[in-house]
DNA sequence: TTGAAAGCGCTAACAG
DNA sequence: CTGTTAGCGCTTTCAA
C-alpha cells in the first residue's frame, strides 16, 4: 500500500498533474466539469498533498520552533496554548524545545530546528544567546525574541517586551490611595534581569505616586515560597514596619503571607500584600491575592503573530511590540488601619 | 543570498554530488583526499543539508507528535522532558499538541500532524479516539498510545499501560505492616476510566492482605483538593474510623490532609494517608505524603522509545509495555496508634 | 481552458 | 573509487 500521489489522480482524472495542483490550490480558473473530475479522483482515492513536497518547492514548512527553559514552570502553559492556538489556525505546527535553562542543550535544539527547515523560532527561554539567534538568522529562519534584557536583539529579530512598569504603577497607586505611605519590597535576587527590571518598575512607581523610592524597604527575597518566609523576618525587624508589601512574584507574596499569618497577623488588616504573575494559586490562598497579572497567554498569541507576520512580510522588517502588566485586585489589599 | 546546495559543493570541490552526499552520510568509501576536498567545501560554503530534500527522498521526517489534552496538567511535564530527551538523542523533533479536552480539536490536530508527514505520534491525551488512531494509521504514521482503557487499541498500535496494583499494593501492605485494618478509599468520579481502574487495584490490594473489600470504606472525591475535603467530612461520620486512608491522588490527598488538620487532628498520628502521583506539591506538605508515584519521565523515554522501535521496525509489530508504579513512604503514614 | 516540462535539493541504483 | 541519472511529489512557468 503506497502513497496516493498527485499522479494517481491526474490519471483517474484523466488530466494533467498541472489541473490537479490548481483545483487543489485554487490558483487559476478550471473548467466545473474537470473541476469535479479532479475532486472527485481526490475523494474515490484518498489522496492528501503531500507537506514535505510542496516544502521543497515552497521554501516553507509551515512549522515553527518554540524555545522555552522548563515547560514545569507555570509562566509558560498559557504562554504555550497562545502560540499554539495561533499556529494551528494558520496551518502550523510547533516543535516544542526545552532548554532546562542549559545553553548548549539550547543550542542543540536550536540546530535541529535548523535541520527541520523551521519557518521560524520564538525564543522564550530565559537560558539563550545572541549567538543562538544568529545562528537561525544566518539559516534564513526568522526569530522572535521574548525580552530578557539581551543587548541588541532587537537590532537582529523581532522582539516582544513585557513592561512591568503599567501593572506596578496601578498597583502602587491603589495602596496610596487605601492610605499607605510605607511600602515595602521584597526582590528577586538582583543578579537576575528580570528581578533588577521588576525592581526597578517598583521605584518608578513610588516616585511617580509621591513616595520617596530611597526610603522604600528593601527585602531580599528568591522568587520562591521560602525568600518569602525569609523576608517577613526582615519585616518584622523594620521600625517602622510598611503597612504593605510588593513582592516580585506570587510565590515569594505567597511566602510572606503564610508567615505572616503564622505569626498571627491578620491579613489585610495589619498588612498588605501585592504579588506579581497571577499563577493558578494566586486566587486560592487565603485571602485570594491581590497581584500584578501577566497576560501570558496573550504573549504567546503575539509573538506567533509577530512571527507569521515577518514571514509572510519580511520586507516590513523586525517589529518590536510591548505587553502591559495590569493589576488584578483581590483581598490582599485593604485600606490601612487607623492608628 | 540563496541557499547553498549540494550542487554548490559539488562544484567547489570538483566532484560530483553523488560523492558530496556519500560523504556526508558516510554511505560509501571515498578516497581520503577527496574526502577532504568535499568537507573543505562544504566548510567554506557553509553547507547544511536540507532536511526537507531528505525527507522526500526517505519519506522520513525525524519528527513525532505528542498528543496530550493540556500543558498546564503536571502529569506531563515530566512526561514531555522524558519524550523530548530520547527524541532529541535521536534527531528527532516534536510537535507539541494540546487538545484542551476537546476531541474536535483533538482530530485537527492529528490533521495537521499528518499533512506535516510526521513519523509517528504519541497518543497521551485521554480526549482521544480510536478513529484518531485509525486516521493516522491510515497515512502510514505509527502510533504508540498511552493506554486509557479505550478498547481495541492495542489491536491497532503500541500501548504503553500503567500499572497501579504494584504501587497500590505497597501501599496497603505498607499500611497493614503498621498495624492499620481499616482503610478507607476516597475514589475519583468513577465515570472516569482511570478513577475506576485506581479503585480496582485498591480493592486488589486489600484481598491480597487478607483484608475484605467489601468492609473498606468508600468515599467519593473528584481528583482535586476540595474532593479532599469533602471526603473528610464523610470520614467524621464514619464508624468505626479507618485508621488509615488512600486516596485517588495527591491534590485528594491534600485536601483531606488539610481538613483533617483543620479539625484539629494530628497526622500522621490520628489517620494515615497515602496519595499517587508523586506530584511536586506532596513533599512540600506538612506532613509530607507518602504516596504511590508513576514514573513519569520514564513513561514519556519508554513512549519515544518505542515509536522509534516500531518507525524503525516496522515488522517486528506493535508491542505493549507496561510501567509500575511505586510507593514511596514520607511521612503522613504511621503505626496505628495503642487503643 | 489545459498540458508539458523544468526544477525544488537530495539519495541511490547503475555504470564505468 | 567516482560519476550519471532517475526519481521522491509537488508547483509553476511557458506554450498551446
Amino acid at each position: 500500500m503506497k502513497r496516493v500521489t498527485i499522479t494517481d489522480v491526474a490519471q483517474r482524472a484523466g488530466v494533467s498533474k498541472s489541473t490537479v495542483s490548481h483545483v487543489i490550490n485554487e490558483t487559476r480558473f478550471v473548467e466545473v466539469d474537470t473541476r469535479l473530475k479532479v475532486l472527485q479522483a481526490i475523494g474515490e482515492l484518498g489522496y492528501r498533498p503531500s507537506g514535505i513536497a510542496r516544502s521543497l518547492v515552497s521554501q516553507r514548512t509551515r512549522t515553527a520552533g518554540l524555545l522555552i527553559s522548563d515547560v514545569g514552570n507555570p509562566f509558560y502553559h498559557e504562554v504555550i496554548m497562545g502560540v499554539e492556538e495561533v499556529a494551528l489556525s494558520h496551518g502550523y505546527s510547533v516543535f516544542l524545545c526545552n532548554t532546562n535553562y542549559d545553553l548548549d542543550r539550547g543550542m542543540k535544539l536550536i540546530q535541529s530546528l535548523i535541520d527541520k527547515s523551521v519557518d521560524g523560532v520564538l525564543f522564550m527561554s530565559s537560558s539563550m544567546t545572541i549567538e543562538m539567534v544568529q545562528e537561525v538568522l544566518k539559516n534564513q529562519v526568522y526569530a522572535v525574541v521574548l525580552d530578557w534584557g539581551n543587548a541588541g536583539v532587537d537590532q537582529l529579530a523581532s522582539t516582544l517586551t513585557i513592561n512591568f512598569d503599567k501593572g506596578t504603577q496601578d498597583a502602587v497607586r491603589h495602596l496610596v490611595a487605601l492610605g499607605h505611605r510605607e511600602i515595602g519590597y521584597i526582590s528577586g535576587p538582583l543578579s537576575l534581569w528580570t528581578a533588577q527590571v521588576r525592581k526597578d518598575a517598583f521605584f518608578c512607581a513610588c516616585a511617580e505616586n509621591g513616595l520617596d523610592p530611597e526610603r522604600a524597604f528593601i527585602m531580599q527575597g528568591n522568587l520562591r515560597v521560602e525568600g518569602g518566609h525569609r523576608a517577613f523576618d526582615d519585616y518584622l525587624k523594620r521600625e517602622p514596619r510598611p503597612t504593605a508589601v510588593v513582592a516580585a512574584n506570587d510565590l515569594t507574596a505567597i511566602g510572606f503571607l503564610l508567615a505572616a499569618q503564622d505569626h498571627g497577623l491578620s491579613l489585610p488588616r495589619d498588612v498588605s500584600i501585592v504579588g506579581l504573575d497571577d499563577i493558578d494559586l494566586a486566587s486560592r490562598v487565603t485571602p485570594p491575592l491581590t497581584t500584578i497579572s501577566l497576560p501570558r497567554y496573550e504573549i504567546g498569541m503575539l509573538a506567533m503573530q509577530m512571527l507569521l507576520e515577518i514571514i509572510d512580510n519580511p520586507a516590513r522588517g523586525n517589529q518590536q511590540q510591548e505587553v502591559a502588566t495590569s493589576l488584578v485586585v483581590r483581598e490582599s489589599t485593604a485600606r490601612v488601619a487607623e492608628v
